[in-house]
DNA sequence: GATTGCATATCGTTG
DNA sequence: CAACGATGTGCAATC
């Protein structure tokens, strides 16, 4: 069946497999193919992968994927800006390749035959929202530091030190620094480490500095180090608020400053 | 059109696609819909994509996907071992629900239109065989240490440190002790920085420890902090040889000990 | 274009 | 089951 919008058929022959393919790409189509195929990878590493029932889908923006009837990532792929051909052999099979150029990378599906194979152009034009990442939990100690503790005041984000970027630095009711590491998930050892980094650029301070783990929830190994290095644990759950009204946040922000 | 594989069906009403994909679900088949819908995640963090067409995948053994017509990444997804359930409402729309137990995280999908529903069984045996990773880059200074410099030998692998594992750990001719950082790929500054972090537990050692990152090639900035810091910097491409035969591995394996 | 660090990372391995 | 580290990580932001 064909129209507009995207174009599919059952168990093609291996010319029609071609055919719909090339339309596929000219037309910048998303392309599905079910279908018995081998796939070789070379590049980054190399993979090779045995002949199987698999999905082939190959979007417009360049994107290869091919999925196994398990896992959430895909067995193959390559990244979007990949440029893809097609060939028909003599004996029917139909080769599809990817290639990427920097890095040099290169993926050849062999199809041996389709089962079913379509195109679809996809009307879609909003974008995902998403709350409850570590920018959020930022946001939140800026707007409210006294969640982290009562006194609390920042004095920058984004600090930098030798050891890398600082979450955020500021200051106790008593004037002594604060370095805080925040993690928008379970805190786990190399947390940890990476917090103990950062206070090295401190370690001649006078006033003494505190270094805080901020975080939903930590490992038990995370909490007996963090202990042993004198440093503090402050749970905190990310913000999962979506933001309904893009003026809210700009209006939050200049009253704010 | 229906057989044992697959089946498929164009513009299915609301009714069709409700039964199709319960049935898909029912066989543990890997079901595949091209629809109009919106889709909101609650877990870990939080979602909400606005209507437009993507395609769904629900693959047997769980796993959850939505993309869209652009990027590898699945714009909302859920892990293998979700659970899945499917409503048809009153006016013919249809939910379909994923939910993961632990972490508690739900994923609803609500389908305004579906323009093409299909489920495939798929045989695939194959694994993928994969070479180039870190751990045959390993596997390789093991039995070849002279990669490394003349005289290099291997004490042990994986030698803990408060600072956490360290991949090779070794000595060179004069006897002093080497402790190597693997990266299969291009080695930024964080490596420079683990490695770095290792060297601490042996900082009171008499003979001067060195310590060797060994990547197939190094940042700019990672070199600058590398010499800095006085280590050492060796090339390595990760070997990308894909194993033919398991008893030639084993073969090897035994001859060298 | 290169580099850095987050992610609903996912996934395998280990304790 | 929890935790830790590698990944062809992908991806956006930043330089």
């Amino acid at each position: 069946m064909t129209n507009r919008r995207f174009t599919s058929l059952e168990n093609p022959t291996g010319e029609q497999t071609y055919k719909i393919i090339e339309e596929g790409l000219r037309k910048r189509a998303m392309i599905l193919i079910f279908s018995c195929c081998r796939v070789c990878y070379y590049g980054r590493a190399r993979s090779r992968l045995g002949p199987g029932e698999r999905l082939i889908i190959i979007k417009p923006d360049g994107s290869f994927l091919i999925h196994q009837d398990r896992k959430v990532e895909p067995v193959n792929w390559q990244p979007p800006g990949s440029k893809v051909r097609v060939k028909i052999e003599d004996d029917g099979k139909i080769l599809v390749e990817s290639i990427r150029r920097k890095p040099a990378e290169k993926l050849t599906v062999e199809i041996e035959r389709a089962h079913t194979i379509s195109y679809y152009l996809a009307r879609d034009i909003h974008e995902l929202e998403v709350a409850g990442h570590e920018e959020d939990m930022r946001q939140l100690i800026l707007e409210s530091p006294d969640i982290i503790e009562k006194g609390f005041k920042p004095i920058t984000r984004e600090y930098q030190t030798s050891n890398g970027f600082i979450d955020i630095l500021g200051k106790d009711e008593n004037g002594s620094l604060m370095v805080l590491e925040l993690k928008s998930r379970r805190a786990g050892i190399s947390a940890v480490r990476q917090l103990k980094r950062y206070l090295e650029d401190f370690k001649d301070d006078k006033h003494g500095v505190r270094g805080v783990l901020v975080a939903p929830s930590i490992t038990h190994d995370a909490r007996e180090l963090l202990e042993a290095e004198g440093l503090e644990f402050k749970s905190l759950e990310p913000p999962q608020e979506l933001k309904k009204d893009h003026r809210m946040t700009l209006d939050k922000f200049i009253s704010s400053r």
